[in-house]
DNA sequence: GCCGTTTTCGGCCCGACTGTTTTCAGTCG
């Protein structure tokens, strides 16, 4: 319910800018939807209980749109809008360059009323004829209307894996021998294009003719089931035995390249189709005992680091790092900044999480949209943690900072603060468009100020929204071999920056990694998993990773 | 529209960059 009102509230914030409506009350929607998402209450209990008005930014006015929205599942304020505001226009947001203002004078002055419409008219070229729009913004917007094209069609994990979770709880209702989730979520691969589940001891029949089972255009082809979620997400149920069970679910797990190895191992099934194929098994591991290997967990199918480079050498892992090797946290942001959660509420948490530390991290005083700490309020801060600290002696916040990496390379903080800190990260915020060779030399040299302990964020990819900045990685990794800085695997669902496929270079050249949840709520703390599933896709051993270390045990610099 | 008072109306986050201008509006983080 809570998604729905925050969906409808967001959707009518973006009309009311077509609309031309006043500045600060938009704004106040805007701090309501904020003031939602970061609330850890139930939003069901809350309203239950009456309770909107006490969260601060929501006032009588859009407590009265909520309930509404809450009871008929819309408000008259947001109908009333699209009578005035093409709802097709509100995709034109996510195309980088266009605000409000001149998504408004393309709606007005070309007619424009969708995506589709507005592609059509770059295409004739008819943006020049606009004043304030030249060719690179006509060039700008074409680009970022094939890039959002590009998006269609993908998921974020978590997305798609609450999802398949939901549709594999209402399948195992009906007592299958067997069901699993299959293909790229079982792989936990970052972006997925459709959520597989293998079920054995149950008919494709069966499935169909159930009620409670809910699928979208549901097909029967070839002993699968096709459909989709009430989200649009694309499903395909696979249906094996208990014979082959192994074999299938191999088969489906994928992917094609970690197949193809497979394959190359299998014996032919017979001289005349000399087609190899995989042995049948009811597990997994058979199969891969039968090919001579040792079982390989899904995360790492991916045709990559398990695949031998020299022909008829084994790869082995060690054991992968898993949360219960994790000692604490870092990259945390609280009240001081931008998140939402009180130094105290979160030495809670930690103690909750069985951390016997977490690393606090709020912004630079650079970050104004995020409420950046100016050198008094890190002092207070940093004085505030030494008090609950001391009363605290079973978890211990670090003193931290995330501070911008400036264009020139310099940090947002003088060293004299930085030194007084236990932990610094630095990232990149801003002034995303430089060339690969000066944002490399940026945050190289960032990386050489002997303060720097981390780097957040390495490439500022946002999964299905925004490119990584260019720069070149290799020396990226060098300089912070070089300079004993460890790499952030950003934890947040939407970054996973640094990816795991370099990740796994990071630790072949020897530099420490660390999953950071960069919270900016308790519930942000849940992040880590996703982290954690990254760290485990490169392969990495539980002593590849700072957060695995005891308090006490980090050597920062040699 | 919300908030907090100087209690019923005034204030509400800022600076850099971009593409377009020819001095600045719009967007972004």
């Amino acid at each position: 319910m809570k998604e729905l009102v925050i969906d409808v509230l967001e959707k009518a914030s973006y009309l009311m800018e077509l609309a031309g409506e006043n500045f600060f009350k938009i704004r106040a929607f805007r701090n309501a939807i904020r003031a939602l998402q970061m609330s850890n209450a139930e939003f069901d209990a809350v309203v239950a209980a009456d309770g909107l008005r006490e969260i601060p930014g929501i006032g009588a006015g859009i407590e009265e749109v909520i309930l509404s929205i809450v009871k008929t599942g819309t408000a008259d304020i947001y109908e009333t809008l699209q009578q005035r505001v093409p709802i097709g226009l509100l995709e034109l947001f996510k195309i980088p360059g266009l605000g409000a203002k001149r998504i408004r004078r393309l709606h007005e002055e070309l007619d424009i009323t969708n995506l589709g419409e507005l592609e059509y008219a770059c295409e004739e070229n008819r943006l020049l004829t606009l004043p304030g729009f030249g060719e690179k913004s006509q060039a700008n917007i074409l680009k970022g209307i094939s890039e959002l094209n590009s998006y269609k069609g993908s998921f974020l994990y978590p997305t798609a894996y609450a999802a398949a979770q939901e549709l594999l709880a209402e399948i195992r209702l009906l007592r299958p021998f067997r069901c699993e989730l299959t293909g790229a979520l079982r792989r936990a691969v970052e972006i997925v294009g459709q959520i597989e589940i293998l079920a054995a001891g149950i008919s494709p029949k069966q499935i169909l003719s159930e009620p409670n089972i809910f699928l979208l255009e549901p097909k029967e082809e070839k002993n699968t089931i096709t459909g989709q979620t009430r989200g649009g997400i694309p499903v395909i149920l696979h249906f094996s035995d208990a014979a082959r069970w192994g074999t299938d679910l191999i088969l489906t797990t994928g992917n094609k390249l970690h197949l193809d190895y497979l394959l190359s191992l299998a014996k032919t099934k017979s001289a005349s189709t000399n087609q190899p194929y995989l042995p049948e098994k009811p597990e997994e591991a058979d199969v891969y005992n039968e090919l001579g290997l040792d079982f390989i967990l899904p995360e790492l199918r991916e045709g990559l680091f398990e695949v031998p480079s020299d022909e008829g050498r084994k790869v082995s892992f060690p054991q992968l790092v898993t949360h219960a090797d994790f000692k604490g946290v870092f990259h945390v942001h609280t009240t001081y900044s931008d998140g939402i959660a009180t130094l105290e509420e979160i030495s809670q948490h930690g103690r909750t999480l069985g951390y016997s530390y977490v690393g606090i991290a709020d912004h630079s005083q650079s970050a104004f949209y995020a409420n950046g700490l100016k050198r008094d309020d890190l002092l207070r801060q940093m004085a505030e943690i030494g008090q609950i600290n001391a009363e605290n002696p079973d978890i211990t916040l670090l003193k931290g900072l995330e501070v911008d990496i400036l264009s020139d390379g310099s940090l947002d903080c003088d060293d004299n603060l930085l030194k007084k800190l236990d932990y610094v990260i630095a990232s990149v915020h801003s002034n995303f468009r430089m060339s690969e060779k000066d944002m490399t030399n940026r945050v190289i040299k960032a990386l050489s100020n002997p303060h720097v302990t981390m780097l957040g964020h390495p490439t500022g990819r946002l999964l299905l929204a925004r490119r990584p900045y260019p720069i070149d990685l290799d020396k990226v990794i060098e300089a912070c071999h070089k300079y004993q800085v460890a790499i952030e695997i950003n934890a947040s669902p939407r970054r996973l920056d640094l990816d795991w496929r370099w990740a796994r270079k990071a630790y072949e050249k020897g530099v420490m990694l660390v999953v950071n949840p960069d919270a900016h709520r308790l519930a942000g703390f849940a992040h880590t998993q996703y982290g954690i599933n990254a760290a485990r896709k490169a392969g990495l051993p539980k002593n590849a990773l700072l957060n695995t270390r005891e308090l006490g045990e980090f050597k920062w610099k040699n």
